[in-house]
DNA sequence: GTGAAAGCGCTAACAC
DNA sequence: GTGTTAGCGCTTTCAC
């Protein structure tokens, strides 16, 4: 087993004290440019990297970012990791990831093992279990540590931290003002039971738009689980007179476009259809999927933005900040 | 700040030596249990938690695995690495995720900064250029450092380590055989550019079930940029006399299905499609596509195993082995 | 210019 | 039973 070279043994070989060596490799000018140039040299050689963790140790930071994420299978949660990674290895940091399964429980053992595992800051998407509880011990605990969190897109009032949102509210009303605009009047929402905070704002946004149009009605369908998803879909349109569907969600929106083709609907003639989060399945439906665009990418990358900001400008009195990304319409095919 | 509380300051209070305090916490049978109490107690009260930093320090284990990933948007790697992550949890194992976006020198980048970050060991898939490239110096050296490596998918012969592969030979065979047992004479294969080693085999595996099956004809569409995949498809699906189609990636069947119905034609009547990678276009297709699953969550999942398992239980004169998941073609509504 | 020494927080062999 | 000591690999102050 060869073991990595350590300031020790480079001392040793060089007939020189390990503090020189150090300073060498730091090319401090306490340090003769000839004895620089030999550990440069010998270093070189045994491509010598000093010790991340002992340089931790010392230092108590590890350049390590936790990231809690409630899922990874759904595309906006990979799409904003993808986001989280590429800003964070520009500025020299590493990732570590951690999955919750939505679940409170695995998220509080995360977030306190992160913590002793020294990150120095989290990142965070709340699970859904932890928002219908709204427990946050845990990331108090952080702050009374001192450990810096952005919190993105799953965020609460009840933790005062940096945050980074989409506006849900103004994205539902920008969607369904946009049905009225193209002539729907009989509007359906989909919605999934989850995503509780968000769904919720995707939701007052919508009854706001048709409340203060005349002649614009709406109707609700709540679905339940996965399994059953398609059936009451089509049930939903065979059984109701409706010119538009608003999905809460990506796969909501796919499906009722799936079944809206084999009950013989033609969209967007017979029936507009708009979903959330710009995901593969938008592109990939035909006809491809109007929708609304979270950004999922650009989430990711500013949260991650803030965090390395905060941590490699350490200031006294910081001030938090919630950011707001704003959310586009992506007009395709499934719209008049 | 308040500072995370360490062994000197519980000893200092309980007025015992270090060695006493770290002894007690550990139930060490050599101290008294009035003392182990007090200890407890106090450790308790404050929450103690040993420092991971120092722990790894002593110890050169950092309960770390760095996993290194070609993409991540990637519904495939995804769920590969959401079995990676449940498996390595459950083990006690973080993992700090590096996304190489297919470059090589990213890759190369990214093993080095781990390997000095001292993770415990690797899971990797290796990125398109390293491929096209096939140098693996990078691998050389943690092999050289006796840092465990478990390839999966995306796997090199030129590197002695344990692989996690899916037989895609077999796979597209199976595929292929499917479409002639239904009834398919002239099929197409639609492959993407990227994908060197994986799409091979899985072209590989359709010559041999045409060249075997008398009256079956087979054609090939290479699709360049994504830009133009649709135009392509439709194109080819326009001026070739086809009834089947098999697309290497999900993709390429999902826009398949797409183009046929915009087209006119009959899913599964006029043309039966299959596609490789069973992910959210496939379920949420119109109509359902029929998949070859390569069961993506367990191929990460399995790898993390046997990592955690070299890692946990060392032995000097470990044997590599290859192990190959076994795929499944899911049939659903796009085939006979 | 170079080196000795202390200390980051922990473990473990070895006193007493 | 409890404490002392050395050491993991590094940085940094202070002495020479």
């Amino acid at each position: 087993m060869r073991k990595k070279v350590t300031l020790k043994q480079l001392a040793k070989e060089l007939n020189l004290s390990i503090s020189t060596v150090s300073k060498s490799l730091k090319n401090d000018p306490e340090i003769s440019q000839k004895t620089i140039n030999r550990v440069h040299e010998l270093a070189d050689f045994y491509n010598y990297k000093p010790n991340a963790l002992a340089v931790s140790l010392k230092s108590s930071k590890t350049k390590t970012i936790g990231v809690v994420l409630p899922e990874i299978l759904n595309h906006f949660f990979a799409k904003a990791l993808f986001g989280i990674e590429q800003e964070a290895s520009k500025s020299g940091y590493k990732i570590v990831t951690c999955i919750t399964n939505e679940s409170y429980s695995k998220e509080v053992e995360y977030v306190e093992m992160l913590n002793y595992s020294s990150v120095d800051g989290f990142i965070v998407a709340l699970s859904q279990e932890t928002q219908v509880l709204n427990k946050f011990d845990h990331y108090q605990a952080l702050k009374r540590d001192n450990v810096p969190i952005v919190m993105f897109d799953r965020v609460s009032e009840e933790i005062e931290c940096d945050k980074v949102i989409v506006d849900d509210k103004v994205a539902s009303k920008n969607a369904i003002q946009y049905l009225v605009d193209t002539g729907c009047r009989k509007i359906a929402v989909i919605k999934t039971i989850g995503d509780l905070s968000v769904a919720k704002l995707r939701l007052e946004g919508v009854k706001e738009v048709t409340a203060q149009n005349n002649g614009v009605s709406l109707v609700e369908l709540s679905l339940g689980d996965s399994e059953s998803f398609e059936n009451e879909i089509e049930n939903f349109l065979k059984t109701n007179d409706i010119d538009a569907v608003l999905g809460l969600d990506e796969t909501a929106a796919a499906v009722t476009i799936n079944m809206s083709l084999k009950l013989g609907y033609k969209i967007p003639e017979d029936i507009s259809v708009i979903g959330f989060t710009d995901g593969l399945l938008s592109k990939h439906s035909y006809p491809k999927l109007t929708t609304v665009s979270q950004h999922a990418e650009d989430l990711g990358a500013r949260a991650a933005q803030i965090l390395v900001n905060q941590l490699d400008n350490f200031t006294e009195n910081y001030k938090t900040k919630t950011e707001i990304i704003k959310t586009s319409l992506i007009v395709r095919d499934s719209t008049n």
